[in-house]
DNA sequence: GCTTAGCACTCTCGGCACGAGAGTGCTAAG
DNA sequence: CTTAGCACTCTCGTGCCGAGAGTGCTAAGC
């Protein structure tokens, strides 16, 4: 069931001349353009035949060919050559991303917009969120007798902080008591895990019912923080460069695929554990919505353990080698800085 | 030069036909919908005399008219009638808003939510900016001995936060020294205006340069903090429904001004000084980005300063008299929010 | 048996003409 | 000043046509 070399040597025409032109392609053209040594009627009979194994498509009787999803996998998988990102930007986007000393929420934006510029696609990342992290330090700083800041510092160095308003005035240094006293019970409870006997600890400790709730809030549901518990994206705009965004229904349906989040989180939530770069190919997602996209998705860890998905949305007809590695370097760049900050 | 009563008649019903339509209205549906109790061709002479005093325009010869930014301005200032928000409503925006505890910020998005949904236009906030801002108390909490976070907050309560990897570690109570000596230090000073004399003090009470450079970024240029110093949208697919935004270029040019940005934040800080809700319309903005689009905004404050504006961007076929009340309603409710923060 | 030249066939796409429909502007009468 | 009537203009949808692109098939060649 493999192919014969000649076949992969054509569906591999086909494939990169489609992703560039953006036209079907013709046996002509190829025959033209990438010496095969066989004439266009030749390739014509490659194409039929690669035509009924699914790995290409005609649009119509009459047109050139264009790759299915099946013909894009083993493009991917078998075909590609591996594009390097040049070493000049590889130690630019390094150099940005490493010196960075905004806290992660800026860092993770730059590195959407690097990742949104260098592939001329939309980059996307499902920031690692709190709910599932462990509990490092909670802090209570007064800012006046009746009103104090709230800081939630979990797992990698994230900091969530909330300004509440105490139904009765603190007494000097109660709030280092009871910072103190809360840190201790809680270092190392998973956030968006809070049980009963938490609820009960609380209780016990903090008299005060507005800092109670707020207290239980934050521990809670794993509610978006200010690292944005959910999903970011930028360069939307990027994608209406290429032509399959010529009428308004597609960029309709892109735009509230973002805006509705939750398929792609779905998604980007299942790649969080995976290893290494990942790249889903129109209707390998399973999903209607996400049908017409590939997704370039690396994993982001810390210490070992998933804390989200960084990558890149764009057309099936996208640029898979550069867009492999670019989401693989900006990748490996906040995987450093995860773990600098996750001391 | 005041229009005669049927005149101003006949402007309304283009302008309301034209912005329930989005069709050019001609003098016989107007005669047909609108009794005003004369023919289509009084009607006609009428239209015609509003078009060579520039209340309306012609898409083409024998199309009918529709409003030009000087009639859709008549039409606010003098022939609108106030469209109140149904109390129900009004009433869950504000329940919604005032039990928020998440910070300024969810409340923030969550009214642009609101504004976005209820107008069916895209919502923007220019949010309060932390340049300009007094610093109110700066705190410094350990989490080991290397780390610490940096916590600055500033005028109506405001809460930016960093975590910073100190060069030496800290002894045994020298954050709470720190503080102190910073808060007292910096208390009153102003935020994006960093003066020689400061870096000098700062020199003076804090040793370690990572923390230093650090707290210098931070009371420096203004950057964007968890605050969001710069501007937030939501809903930019809600103006899609809109029949104007059927050709694609339109759709990009709308999405790249609201990721530029630049254009809008400098309309929106002017605003913010303001008093009342204000109303642009097209031309009036003087740029030429933002001539096909209508504004309703309304500037934020705090303690009776400006910090901030909260609004709705639509095409200038904008049903005015809502988005007006609807943009009210939600800049009552952030003032109660800022002024709650603010103390 | 694989490759290839030749040719008929199919489908898209741009241009053009045409007619219907919508709406105006003008004129002249009420 | 208002209005009926009518000619005029412009848009828009439709159908037609021809050019061009590309294929599939057949039959001949290696």
């Amino acid at each position: 069931m493999t192919l014969d070399p000649r076949k992969q040597k054509v569906l591999r025409a086909v494939t990169v001349d489609y992703i560039y032109s953006a036209e079907p392609v013709a046996s002509q053209t190829i025959a033209r353009k990438y010496n095969l040594g066989v004439s266009p009627a030749t390739i014509r009979n490659d194409m039929a035949d690669l035509e009924t194994e699914g790995y290409l498509r005609q649009p119509h009787t009459s047109a050139g060919r264009i790759p299915s999803d099946k013909g894009y996998r083993f493009y991917v998988d078998v075909l590609m050559e591996p594009e390097e990102v040049p070493e000049a930007t590889a130690r630019q986007v390094r150099t940005a991303l490493q010196s960075q000393t905004g806290g992660l929420e800026v860092a993770f934006r730059q590195a959407l917009r690097f990742l949104s510029l260098l592939t001329e696609y939309t980059a996307i990342v499902f920031a690692p969120h709190l709910k599932g992290r462990q509990v490092k330090n909670l802090h209570l700083v007064p800012l006046d007798s009746r009103n104090v800041v709230v800081m939630l510092v979990t797992d990698p160095g994230f900091v969530q902080s909330r300004v509440v308003e105490l139904a009765s005035p603190l007494v000097e240094g109660a709030a280092e008591a009871l910072s103190r006293a809360l840190t201790q019970l809680l270092r190392g409870t998973t956030v968006g895990c809070a049980g009963r006997s938490l609820r009960e600890d609380l209780e016990e400790v903090v008299s005060d019912p507005a800092l109670r709730r707020q207290l239980l809030e934050m521990l809670g549901a794993g509610e978006e923080g200010a690292a944005g518990g959910g999903m970011q994206a930028e360069g939307a705009t990027n994608l209406f460069k290429h032509p399959e965004f010529r009428d308004v229904e597609r960029i309709r349906e892109f735009l509230s695929l973002l805006e509705g989040k939750a398929t792609l989180v779905e998604l980007l939530a299942k790649i969080a554990n995976a290893g290494g770069v990942t790249v889903r190919i129109g209707g390998e997602n399973h999903s209607a919505d996400l049908y017409p996209y590939s997704l370039v998705l690396a994993p982001l860890a810390c210490q070992g353990r998933p804390v989200g998905t960084v990558g890149v949305i764009g057309p099936t007809r996208m640029v898979y080698s550069r867009s492999i590695s670019t989401v693989q370097l900006v990748a490996e760049c906040l995987a450093d800085l995860l773990e600098r900050f996750g001391r």
